[in-house]
RNA sequence: GGGCCCUUAGCUCAGUUGGCCAGAGCAGCGGACUUUUAAUCCGAAGGUCCUGGGUUCGAGUCCCAGAGGGCCCA
């Protein structure tokens, strides 16, 4: 059950603890010490004041002299021995044992008496190592910087409840060490990220979250409104359709890594809320963005892991360049066994799942039927990375035509564990044609396709006025990061994950 | 949307075919202890068994409905 951190909801007996730490910090006040100091003299983090004894271990070399320290951390274990106490305090850095004794604190002692699991202290004093060899601060004064009212997790198990992880996940971040390490890892995924499109000259952009129409991709998106104007507004689905107005525009290479929003279910690799690096680059192909995509993730996942080769579960992946590349045909042809194009309308494509045994969801046209029959038969085949090249144009209504099917276009997803980890085109920058592309999208959302796209009059008339060839990319930040830290679901890459609301 | 599973103390978990007053460890409280590191020892506490109905002499346990969560499928 969840801890909840509302008011009113605890029981009776988690009150009394509440009540006995709210005295601790009263009687520090009757004593003329405030609980919540405004300010702190540490001197150093804790892995810092370590760090020469650590170093001195590792050379097996004699423990070094001891300088005077002030260290401040939270409190994660009291082993009171009755004139003399080690508490262990962590920062972000790491964790220490503080050394007190009633002999060296004299008075100061009885503050042992207010301290609980939870609260911040700072303890100044010499850096030793104790007799059991533990780094140590001996200290010859400990002050309270934070009384905490509430009881931290359990030491030892740690915090499973999924639901409080998530909900709380600074209760998880306090006392799951692996799931802090994965959360920052996510930040490193993405600052790496930045700096390889940053290295490649790319310009990071930020474009609108609200729009009118929000387009670019195949998704129901959430709505809003703008109070001031008085109009309705969508939560961005994509980024696409704005940072190729910035082609356009001439910014010949632009990125932006920025947060998207679907209104559809909640899974495993499925947040409502996502984190997206879109680029787009002029003056290249899907192969010229392909060739990007490869030397990324090898850099990312060197940077992040210190390796291209990544454990995930019981083996692992090998992000070394090249990547596999199969065109849609003949991976079809591999693990269908059919030419998908023999297959051009709905009736036939409903045949062919009948026969190959897979479900045909309800009002589906011919783009929802081949995605099925890919997602079901090509997609889980595709454990390493694997460029599919060549999609069906019916699926692509912002990709340009391939120059020998004209059924097809030169679009690529990489697939990773089975996943889509990458989507990229050569971007279609012909103003006709995508002008129909959109009345298509248009007549298939009249038939019911919530998902279609709609007409975006202003960005065709921004194609209008001519976009260069351009290869455009989309990379899922959260599947990435989940990759690159061998989590299976996209909650543990994600520090707050959409839950449904408590009622009470 | 469909199926299966979970919910017991602040935390981690037991709880037998349905049968005394629902248990343990950690944390907290009282006490002992001057080198511990999941400290140890003694003592006393702590419960909306997720919620609401039902079956039964009797429900944490069985049935129905609901809430939240997880896993699988579409």
């Amino acid at each position: 059950m969840t801890q909840s951190p509302t008011t009113g909801s605890e029981t009776l007996y988690l009150r009394e603890i509440i009540a006995e730490r709210q005295a601790k910090a009263e009687a520090l006040r009757a004593n003329g010490i405030n609980p919540y100091p405004p300010r702190t003299a540490r001197t150093n983090d804790i892995a810092a004041a370590r760090r020469p004894f650590d170093q001195a271990q590792e050379q097996d070399l004699p423990d070094p002299e001891g300088g005077t320290v002030t260290l401040a951390g939270r409190i994660t274990s009291i082993r009171n021995m009755g004139r003399i106490a080690f508490i262990d305090i962590q920062d972000d850095t790491g964790q220490i044992q503080v050394l007190a004794s009633q002999r060296a604190l004299g008075d100061a002692w009885s503050l042992l008496d207010a301290l609980d699991l939870g609260d911040f202290i700072e303890a100044a004093g010499q850096m030793i190592r104790s007799r059991r060899g533990e780094v140590s601060v001996q200290a010859e004064s400990v002050t309270m910087l934070t009384k905490s009212l509430r009881p931290p997790p359990e030491k030892f198990h740690g915090l499973q409840d999924i639901e409080t992880r998530y909900r709380q996940r600074y209760l998880d971040l306090i006392a799951n060490r692996e799931a802090k390490e994965v959360l920052r890892t996510r930040s490193r995924v993405i600052s790496a990220m930045r700096r390889f499109m940053d290295g490649r000259g790319f310009l990071e952009v930020e474009t609108p979250v609200l729009q009118s129409e929000a387009g670019g991709a195949a998704a129901r998106p959430f709505l809003t409104h703008f109070n001031a104007l008085d109009e309705p507004r969508q939560l961005r689905i994509a980024l696409e359709l704005h940072l190729k107005r910035l082609i356009v525009g001439g910014f010949d290479k632009v990125y932006e890594i920025g947060r998207l929003f679907r209104n559809e279910g909640i899974g495993n690799r499925w947040n409502p809320e996502f984190t997206m690096m879109e680029s787009y680059e002029a003056y290249t192909d899907y192969h010229g963005v392909a060739e990007m995509v490869e030397s990324s993730l090898a850099y990312i996942s060197e940077e992040v892991t210190g390796s291209t080769r990544v454990p995930w579960q019981d083996g692992e992946i090998d992000f070394t360049p090249p990547f596999r590349r199969v065109t849609m045909v003949d991976a079809a042809k591999e693990h269908v066994g059919v030419d998908f194009r023999d297959y051009p309308t709905v009736e036939a494509m409903e045949d062919l799942l009948r026969e190959q045994g897979i479900g045909i969801p309800p009002n589906a046209g011919w783009g929802k039927l081949f995605d099925e029959l890919v997602s079901q038969r090509v997609e889980p085949q595709l454990q390493q990375p694997t460029f599919l090249l060549d999609y069906p144009l019916a699926i692509s209504p912002l990709a340009k035509r391939t120059e020998y099917d004209d059924t097809l276009v030169e679009r690529f997803e990489l697939f990773v564990a089975g996943w889509e980890l990458a989507n990229a085109y050569t971007e279609l920058n012909d103003p006709v044609d995508q002008r129909r592309r959109f009345e298509e999208q248009i007549r298939l959302k009249a038939e019911g396709d919530e998902e279609a796209e709609q007409m975006d009059e202003d960005f065709l008339v921004a194609l209008e006025h001519g976009m260069p060839p351009t290869g455009g990319l989309g990379m899922g930040m959260d599947r990435l990061a989940m990759l690159l830290t061998d989590s299976q679901s996209i909650r543990d890459v994600i520090l707050f994950p959409q839950m449904r609301k408590l009622s009470d």
